[in-house]
DNA sequence: TGCGATCACTGGTCTGACCAGTGCCTGTTG
DNA sequence: CAACAGGCACTGGTCAGACCAGTGATCGCA
């Protein structure tokens, strides 16, 4: 699919699920595509399929901006703003990372019972580009080994929720792998876990999977709180302002 | 009125008088570009939008496609993409309380640990109203009782991640706890896992309260399985009408 | 005859530039 | 001091031109 609609499609989910309230006003086009590393030509092109179909409104000088009228049909409504939990509580982020390993901790548990021989074939897949790519182009490779790792949980819930977790951390932190893996001890730890992990997995041991993914955003959580204290270069980005920054990126 | 909007209308309204066709073929955005004197993006976001609204589909090396289904208005909002999961395929259900049991476990085992003594108090004051109240009007207490631990979590996301997913319950099923605790032995057998798992989260045990909340959630699973195979009387409801019903009740 | 390479399309993405509203902040002026 | 004018730093809107990536027809060789 192309990047557009998935960006898109994500930013719908995010707004349905409530991470974005209504009459809220949406990052601009610019800060987005620096958030997302793509040009803003993708950006602009997703925000005017949100357009057409009612999910935001722009504003010329303005911004972009949540429609109010978007609930349809009250489902996760009332909740209200989640977003705003973040703006001045960094705390929240690792809330986020709490659940987040808990439910990859259960999606390895469940991958490594029921894993296709497809399933199997496809996380090798991207384990292999995994392990063959450099640090700094490697955010694209991680987030597909993890989510090849998901889906082969075949718990569409699961891959929802986790789905919009990590879209979350998408619009607030322009991090971690990139933050993390240029050090060099640091990478070589995270590429053990995910070498454990993906073993544990393709040999169907549950328990151990699930162990090994737990400690992993853990790892991962415990690597940014670590460095967020010593002073610099985790970057948060509360949904203000552009750290300029050429090529850093996403998630776990 | 921006330029693509303009266009994207324009585009719209010939296609809903007629002037195309479903299936036909819109001319490339390069020659439609040149023909109305406007850069390319312009014509790309126009499309978008009109994609966004359902009216086109674009595939890559093809082209852009009038949709089959455009005609009328028969657009009642897909709203949730994950919504028709359920219609359908029962077994989502079970995926839901698969991520529940985990959630809920992980709630317990917080709770254990970062309980105040307001949050006690409050759990003890449902636990208190749920232990009181006849099983018939039950699900009010139940539902009460759960959120409070959840809520001694202090995981904002997880409140929210689970408030989602009860949501969605409360969309399909009129359920469980009325379904479930009429049944003399099963009725038992659940208070006699609220009053664990209150324990163990008051006397602070966290693995403990965990491995409760798990079980009791997966023992609430495996009971409706159950009831849904000997027949009858667990009542699914498929998505549509309002239900909506204010806020009462249900889940486990 | 058949098959593979080529080529001319299509949409998808990127770049960097400039125009056009909006609003804040500041310095001038009555 | 109050009020207005301008500057400036945003926002989205448009443009140009480049290159990548699917698609399918066509051509040439075996």
């Amino acid at each position: 699919m192309a990047i557009s609609q998935e960006i898109s499609y994500r930013l719908e989910r995010l707004i349905l699920d409530g991470g974005l309230a209504p009459e809220q006003k949406i990052p601009s086009e610019r800060q987005l595509a620096a958030r997302l590393r793509v040009s803003r030509s993708v950006i602009r092109e997703a925000l005017h399929e949100l357009q057409g179909r009612g999910v935001i409104e722009t504003r010329h000088g303005k911004g972009s901006f949540v429609s109010t009228m978007v609930p349809g049909s009250g489902d996760l409504r009332e909740q209200g703003p989640l977003m705003h939990l973040f703006e001045g509580h960094p705390r929240t982020l690792y809330d986020l990372l709490e659940v987040r390993e808990q439910l990859e901790g259960q999606a390895a548990c469940l991958a490594a019972q029921r894993a296709t021989s497809l399933d199997r074939h496809r996380i090798t897949k991207a384990f292999r580009a995994l392990e063959e790519t450099d640090p700094l182009s490697n955010a694209r490779p991680d987030h597909g080994f993890h989510q090849a790792i998901v889906e082969a949980s075949h718990n569409p819930i699961l891959v929802h929720v986790l789905n919009s977790l990590k879209n979350m951390m998408l619009m607030t932190v322009q991090a971690s792998v990139a933050n993390l893996n240029p050090r060099a001890e640091m990478r070589k730890k995270i590429v053990l876990q995910h070498r454990q992990l993906y073993d544990a997995i393709i040999s169907g041991r549950p328990a151990s999977a699930q162990k090994l993914a737990m400690a992993h955003v853990r790892f991962v959580s415990k690597s940014m709180r670590d460095l967020e204290l010593e002073g610099s270069t985790l970057i948060r980005v509360p949904v203000e302002q552009e750290a300029a920054v050429s090529h850093q990126n996403a998630q776990d």
